[in-house]
DNA sequence: GGGATCATGTAACAGGTTACATGATTCA
DNA sequence: TGAATCATGTAACCTGTTACATGATCCC
């Protein structure tokens, strides 16, 4: 098994999110993630994969969709949101995200379907962000301070030291998106 | 589904480099994953987990286990590694990881039981590791050298400052562990 | 007597991924 | 004529995960 996203769940989302905009059909949907789009520079996702997802979406009714008569084209299935859809979208947009390691891919599709839709909710994601990793921070220097016992002391001590390293650049580079923020507001 | 790993790859790796030692059965292993230890540090690794994944290893012909009578306590399958398992893990301890985000769980592994078995080979295995970071990152900065055009050509910018910022720190912290293999090879 | 330790699994469930199937239309 | 675009799925296969089952022994 080859893991090209190792958890659908923010793919999910991502659809979800997209579909706050209104209805959209799969091969509509799928244009997001074409190379060199926002979304395709953070993960990849292929037309098969998609609309499997779309189907468990609509499985565990966030979606539903309708066939729409295409005319000359192909017919289309047009998604919608449930109620039940929607308020998974709301939310999964402004919670912020609880592990550092979701930083490298939920977070991006997030927050950049968050700023596209409304950006004073982005920016206050980004606060939220920041305050969980901050908090994040702290929990892990109060650890790295207690002194280690046992042979593999040294070696847990490094890991912590590269937990605190890369929560630390997480927390600069939200810094980064902070200002981007600001920029897309004026 | 939630996810403890993601990917239970490196686990397998794991207890493959763990039978370089010699054989064990799974009890023992598992003792290896127990909170408090380095392993059991970096991930979590239930008993009947690992027994599933031992099994998987055994069907894939990567070890054998042999029953041996346990006397007064119960009867333990006593696991060796085969031909193909011995190259499997000796192959996974002195490759690089592919990606920064294996810099989390697969990486720590690999380098903890590289250390243990052969600090030569540890100081070996963070050369290629570096060789291998730093030509991504130089990558990661001529691609961002490259002007963005499109609507979205802020966002992936920031996107790409944040890999940049991650692949720097990841740098950083491999510096550590080269003076950490340093302190152990004294 | 009773909790911790020793010791091993399996069945069942759910999810992730993609190869493959299908077929019309547009346009160079 | 043939490649690209439009458009949608599903079946098959493998993997990850854990609740649950089982039972002896050691030691307080």
């Amino acid at each position: 098994m080859r893991w090209a996203l190792e958890s659908a769940e923010p793919a999910r989302h991502a659809l979800l999110a997209l579909l706050l905009d209104g209805p959209h059909h799969g091969y509509d949907l799928a244009r997001h993630f074409a190379p060199g789009t926002a979304l395709g520079d953070v993960m990849h996702l292929g037309a098969s994969h998609l609309y499997a997802l779309l189907a468990r979406l609509e499985r565990d009714g966030l979606v539903a969709g309708e066939i729409q008569p295409g005319g000359t084209r192909p017919n289309r299935r047009v998604f919608h949101l449930t109620e039940a859809g929607r308020e998974t979208a709301l939310r999964w947009l402004t919670e912020p995200v609880a592990r550092p390691r979701d930083a490298l891919l939920d977070f991006p599709l997030k927050f950049y379907l968050a700023l596209r839709r409304d950006p004073p909710g982005a920016a206050a994601l980004l606060e939220h962000q920041r305050a969980l990793f901050s908090g994040y921070l702290e929990r892990l220097e109060a650890e790295a301070r207690q002194p280690g016992t046992g042979d593999d002391a040294a070696f847990i001590a490094l890991v912590r030291q590269g937990r605190i390293a890369r929560t630390r650049a997480l927390l600069e580079w939200l810094t980064l998106c902070e200002k981007e923020v600001a920029a897309a507001r004026r």
